[in-house]
DNA sequence: TATGAATGAGCCTTCATTCAT
DNA sequence: AATGAATGAAGGCTCATTCAT
C-alpha cells in the first residue's frame, strides 16, 4: 500500500494550506487576502496552493466546510456534558453565547463568508446547509431534554432551534460592533433565561 | 460666503452616483463591484465618480451613511403610526421584522458592509454609530410606551433595544440563508410576542 | 482706450498663474506638478489656467522664458556694478557662483526643464537659446573688460563664456548633490581665480 | 542555503528588463516612460516587470545603480592604460570629456535621474553616493600620479576631483544643448590643459 | 509533489483637456 | 474672464492562474 505514503504527505500539506487560509482570512477578510498571503502564511509557494486547490473559490469553499465543522462541534460540546436537563439548557445557552463572543478565527471567517454568500449562490447553499445542520443538532438535544423532563413546550420544538440560534447570533452581531458593559451582559444573560422559560411555557 | 451660482447639477449627479452605488453594491457586494461598474450603473464616466467622491472607500462610507439613514427612518416609521401602546409594540415588531425580510437593497448593502467592517476600523466605527442610533430610537419609543402604560418592566429598559433589535437581526440573518415556511413564520411571530411579554414581565 | 482695462486684469491673472507655476514646479518638478496644483497655488480654477494657456506644455514653455529672463538678469547684475575691470571679473565670478548655489526657485525649475529638454525638442531649442543669450551677455562684458585693460587673452574671447559658465554650472551641479565644506569652498574659490588668470594668460 | 535549482532564467530576465529600461528611459525620460513601455521594450508583459522589481521607483533606482557602475567603469578605464603620468592626465582628460559628449544612453538616463533627484530624496542620496565614488576614483589616480612625479600641487589634492569632474560635467551640459564647432572644441581642449597645469602649479 | 517564472485582465486613481454656463 | 462639471486616456499595481521544470 505504497500510495498511501505519498498521499499522506500531500494530505498534510493540504491541511496546512487550509489552516493557513483560516488564519489569513480571519485576519484580513476574503477580499483582502490573496492566494499569495495564504501561501506565505502556510510557508509554501503560490503554486503549491493551486496544486492542492483548483481555485481560490474552491479553497474558500473548503474553508467554509472546515469552519462549519468546527462550529458544529462547538454546539455539540455545549450540550454533551452530563447534568440535569434544565441545567443543561442553561449551560448550553451560556456556552453557545460564549462561543460567539470570543471572536475566534473560525467565527470571523464565517461572518466574512456569510457576506460573500449574499452574492455567491454556491456559498449560500453551503451556508444554508451549515445552518440547517446546527439547528438539527440543537433540535435533537432539545427534544431529548423535553422528553426526559416530560414537558410539552408552548412553541413547537422544531422552531425553537431557529429562535435560539438566531437570537444568539443576533446578539453576537451587535456585540461585535458595540460590546456591552459587564453589567448589561448580566442583564442580557438572565433575560435570555427568562426568554427560554417563556418559550417552554408552563 | 454662499456661492453665487449654485451649479445644482452637481448635487444631483452626486445623488445619482450614490443611488447607483447602492444598486450595484446590493447586487454584487463591495468586493466585486468596481468603480467602473458603479459609473456604468449611474450612466456616467469613471472620472465623474471620482470627481464626486475622493475614493472608492469614501464613496462606500457615504453609502453606509445613506443606508443607515434609510434603516433608521424605517424603524421610526414603524413606531410613529398612532395607536394603543400595546398595539404599537406588536405592530413595530412586525414592521421591523418585515423590513429585515424583504431583502431591500439597503439591507443587503448593510450586511455586506458589516463584513467589511470586521476588518476596516473606520467602517466598524460608522456601523457602531448606526447601531447605537437605532437602539436610541427604539429606546425612546419604549420608554414612552412604558410611561404611558404605567409599567415597570422586569428587564432594564436600556438593554431592551439591544435584545429586541439583536433578536430581529439574528432571525433575519438565518432567514436570509434559509427562509422558513409560512407556518413556522407564524409560530415565530407569536413566539416573539410571547418573548416581548415575558421581558415586560408581569 | 477701454480694452486695456480688461486686458490689464487678464494680464495680471496670467502673471499670477506664471508665478504660481514657478513656485509649484520648483517644489515638485514638472512631472509631479499637475495643472490642478498650479491652479490651486495661483488661487484659481483649473479652467482659468487653461483659459490663459493653451496647454500644460505651453505653460511650461512660458515658464522657461520667464526663468531664462530672471537668470540673464542675474548675470547682468553681476557685472553691472562699477569697479576696476579686474575687480569686476573677480566679483562677477563670485556672484554667478552664488546665484547657482542658493537654490532659487528659478534655478530648480530650470534644472528640471533641462532634463525635460533632453527629450523635448521644442524645449531644447528654447534652452539652447537661453544658454546662447547668457554667453552673449558674458562675452560682451569680457570683451569690454579686456579692451579696457588692453589685454589679449591666451584663449579666444568667444570661447571664454562657455568655459566660465560651464565651469560654474558644473560645480553647482555637484554642489547640489553633495555640498562641500566651507574650507573646500574657499579652496575652490581661489582655484577659480587661478583658472581665470591662467586663461587670460600673461 | 543555496537553492537546489538556480532558475537561471530569472536573473537573465531581470537583466533584460534593466537593459530595456535604460534604453526606454534614455529615449523618453523617466516621466514619459511607462512600465508598459519598458515591458514592451523588453519583450515581456507588464506583470513580469513587476515580478522582478517591486515598483517603478525600485526599478529606476536599480537603473541608477547600473548607470553609475557604467560611468565609474569608464572613469577607471580612462586612467588605467599605461603611460607617463603627465601623459596619463592629458589622456584621462580627453577620455572623460569624450565619455560625456557621446550622448550614451547611460548618460542621458543619468541626466534625467539627476533632475528627478532634485525632488526625490532617495534618488538624491544615491546620486550623491555616485558622485562621491567617482571623485574617489579620480582622487586615487591623481594622488598616485603626483607621488610618482614628486609634485605638490598648488590646490589641495582632495578638491581637485571636484574641480575636474565638475568642469567636465558643466561643459558637457552646455555641449548637450548647444554643441560647439570643432575648432572651438580644440580651443577648449587646450584651455583645459592650461587649466590643469595652472592647478598643479609650479 | 512543489516551485519559480510569467501572464493578462482588471482595478483604483490621476490628470490634461473640453465645455456649458 | 472664469468656473464647475465631466470625460477619457493612461498609469502603476495586484492577483488568480498557468506552466515548464
Amino acid at each position: 500500500m505504497r500510495p498511501r505514503r505519498t498521499y499522506k504527505k500531500s494530505e498534510a500539506s493540504r491541511q496546512q494550506v487550509l489552516d493557513a487560509a483560516i488564519r489569513a482570512l480571519a485576519e484580513n477578510g476574503s477580499a483582502h487576502t490573496s492566494v499569495s498571503d495564504i501561501a506565505e502564511t502556510a510557508g509554501m509557494s503560490k503554486g503549491a496552493v493551486h496544486y492542492h486547490f483548483e481555485s481560490k473559490d474552491d479553497l474558500i469553499a473548503q474553508v467554509l466546510v472546515r469552519c462549519a465543522d468546527v462550529m458544529r462541534e462547538r454546539v455539540r460540546a455545549a450540550w454533551d456534558a452530563p447534568g440535569e436537563p434544565q441545567e443543561k439548557v442553561r449551560r448550553a445557552l451560556r456556552e453557545m453565547r460564549a462561543a460567539r463572543s470570543q471572536g475566534s478565527a473560525e467565527l470571523r471567517v464565517l461572518a466574512d463568508l456569510m457576506a460573500r454568500g449574499i452574492h455567491d449562490p454556491k456559498l449560500r447553499q453551503a451556508l444554508s446547509a451549515m445552518f440547517e445542520a446546527n439547528r438539527q443538532e440543537v433540535h435533537a438535544h432539545l427534544e431529548q431534554s423535553f422528553r426526559e423532563l416530560g414537558i410539552t413546550p408552548r412553541v413547537p420544538v422544531h422552531v425553537m432551534p431557529r429562535l435560539v440560534i438566531g437570537i444568539l447570533d443576533g446578539l453576537a452581531l451587535h456585540d461585535f460592533f458595540d460590546p456591552m458593559s459587564p453589567e448589561d451582559e448580566e442583564f442580557v444573560q438572565s433575560a435570555l433565561e427568562t426568554i427560554a422559560l417563556s418559550l417552554i411555557g408552563g
